[in-house]
DNA sequence: TTCAACTTACTAACTAATCAGTCAGTATAA
DNA sequence: TTATACTGACTGATTAGTTAGTAAGTTGAA
């Protein structure tokens, strides 16, 4: 009914404490498992204030996703603000996606049940399509101020992005793919980039055939 | 009660086309919203047949992953066997686990479902490491015929792994991240390596500095 | 060859439990 | 007095799993 508007009073106390009991229920049980009955115990509330504030089921998985995904953003925009070099600013902000996927235990497993979850999903799909456009986008403009011309810029945005979410899985299922296999992958990577740029700066001065 | 012993009778047409009807409410639906119900009726059986073949539902959804995962192992079997020539055999495989997770419409939502499920199931985490184990091995062995040293062809089939699931990922929600910048990427992977094999093979004999 | 005992492969009908969502009512605060 | 923020008790629908029964073989001894 309640339509497009945000649920009752966002930054309550109490939905946010449905929405952080959505997302370690997710974490704890998966989606699969998530009943209203275990966000309620979770929050300490009621089943019925969960659809006090939420409506139903679905919004607030949706909400707790859509929360996940501003945290996220924000940090990553805060982490970026501080960092001046183009490639240093690469690097900080592939560490706070990759551990935001990786080290955090509550929501490790809470990404690919949202991957999952927008294919079934149309608002979810277009709130992921979002995070991974706006990521791309902030890797494309590192890349492109460390001197990259555009086109090869956004290609290695898109090996970088796959990365991030490739090596993740891979440490998870892999006994090899530690933290430090992948680091030592992310930086080869961008050695590799930095060493175009270079080459591309000093355009064709390195003809030196004999 | 059966215990280890897989249920009744493997290759029976029954319960095959109850493990066929799973993975299309798998795919069609998602393990969240699958019941026996709806995979009887795609099977065009009762629900006390699925029970009876395969006893719960948890052991239904495992014996269909298992399936997946073996069909798949057999097609790359199968591609591996024809061709020669390392890279080419590499490529080959990639190709193969790439279109599975891609290309085909029915597969392409199952692959994240199984990393989410064996986030939480014991016996499906193991699966998909054995899977998973097995195809970094393949490329190991491949770079190595090609030429690389071992750890350098580990490193390699950790990162080539990776993408493949990466770049699966990025193209269901990037609006870029097409077939073609799949393949483009991949490639450009595999001419570093192939450089890399032949730097090694000439050994040092390039330090040609004027 | 035949018939009884047994097994396999199911189904229709059921059940006990669980679920999302509703509603009437209460407390607090503006 | 009116709106907000809830709760406890409920409901109707749905669910995984059970059970009793049936039909179609298969085996094996007389």
């Amino acid at each position: 009914m309640a339509g497009q508007r945000i649920s009752k009073q966002m930054a309550n106390s109490t939905s946010q404490s449905i929405i952080d009991g959505t997302l370690l229920v997710m974490a704890e049980d998966g989606i699969s498992n998530l009943t209203t009955k275990l966000v309620s115990q979770r929050a300490d509330v009621s089943t019925a204030a969960i659809h006090y504030f939420f409506d139903t089921k679905d919004k607030l998985i949706y909400s707790a996703f859509v929360y996940m995904i501003k945290s996220l953003r924000a940090e990553i925009l805060s982490a970026r603000k501080t960092e001046e070099d183009p490639f240093m600013r690469l690097r900080h902000t592939i560490e706070v996606n990759f551990n935001s996927t990786h080290l955090s235990k509550d929501a490790a497993l809470i990404w690919p049940q949202l991957w999952v979850y927008s294919g079934y999903d149309q608002k979810a799909n277009r709130l992921l399509k979002a995070y991974s456009a706006r990521r791309k986008s902030n890797f494309t403009y590192d890349l492109c101020a460390a001197g990259l011309d555009r086109a090869k810029a956004r290609t290695a945005a898109t090996k970088i992005s796959a990365l991030i979410q490739g090596l993740w899985v891979e440490s998870l299922f892999g006994q090899s793919a530690t933290s430090e296999e992948c680091w030592s992958i992310f930086d080869a990577v961008l050695a590799d980039l930095a060493q175009e740029t270079s080459k591309s700066t000093k355009k064709n001065s390195s003809k030196e055939k004999p």
